[in-house]
DNA sequence: TTTATATATTGCAATATTACGATTAATTAA
DNA sequence: TTAATTAATCGTAATATTGCAATATATAAA
């Protein structure tokens, strides 16, 4: 069908996929690398830099701003992205909690 | 037109895209908890465990299996899947690679 | 006010994902 | 061999994502 069953989830669980859902594609990946090597960091630029055109761009942006990721401030008729650090580091915690569950888990393990 | 653009990226960002993408549904994530809690780890528990059909499970733990996050084992007529540390702990060092940049250069931001 | 500049939104086409019933394949038990 | 069990694959429908041209919106400069 398309559609996740959401319902059939725990709100963690949704959580967790939306995380990683905003970082499911090159593109946003490269815009988080350009917005970790650079001071200003403004749209326009990333629209330079990436091989996409500017609504494209627009538009992934919104993803990673809608996943909290980056936030954005207005400077004239440019518009300032930056790194939210806060959502970067809940979402280090959880994956440092499921690889460190699994070093202790590790000596017993099935495979 | 719903075609990723993967040439214009690097392998890297592919790389990565394609990791955060096999952990972005909720259904992947329930998985690896269950796998985590789990000492035995058949398919057949996971479709008791989850609200979905067993061809959808299939699907989802082959997707996992493809980005390399679990691996199975044959065990007589079931097959039994388990985490796989390796991956995690990449996947790990690069976010925590990535939120330790950003906390370095978080004196100096610009939003 | 008019014009230029910068980003967001809309509409649409192409492709991908999700889900499941039905079937297949492979192994074990009888 | 036959029947039972378990997981993978196929086919298909519904929905989501990606990408871009065109347009809209908003601010700054002239």
């Amino acid at each position: 069908m398309g559609i996740t069953k959401t319902d059939a989830f725990t709100s963690n669980q949704n959580d967790m996929a939306a995380l990683f859902k905003a970082l499911a594609h090159p593109a946003r990946i490269a815009i988080i690398e350009f917005l970790l090597k650079n001071e200003k960091c403004i749209c326009g630029d990333i629209v330079d830099e990436l091989p996409l055109a500017q609504a494209t761009i627009s538009q992934h942006l919104k993803e990673l701003k809608n996943a909290n990721f980056i936030k954005g401030t207005i400077e004239g008729t440019a518009i300032c992205y930056c790194l939210n650090l806060d959502v970067l580091s809940v979402l280090n915690e959880k994956i440092n909690s499921i690889t460190n569950q699994l070093i202790v888990k590790n000596s017993s393990r099935c495979c």
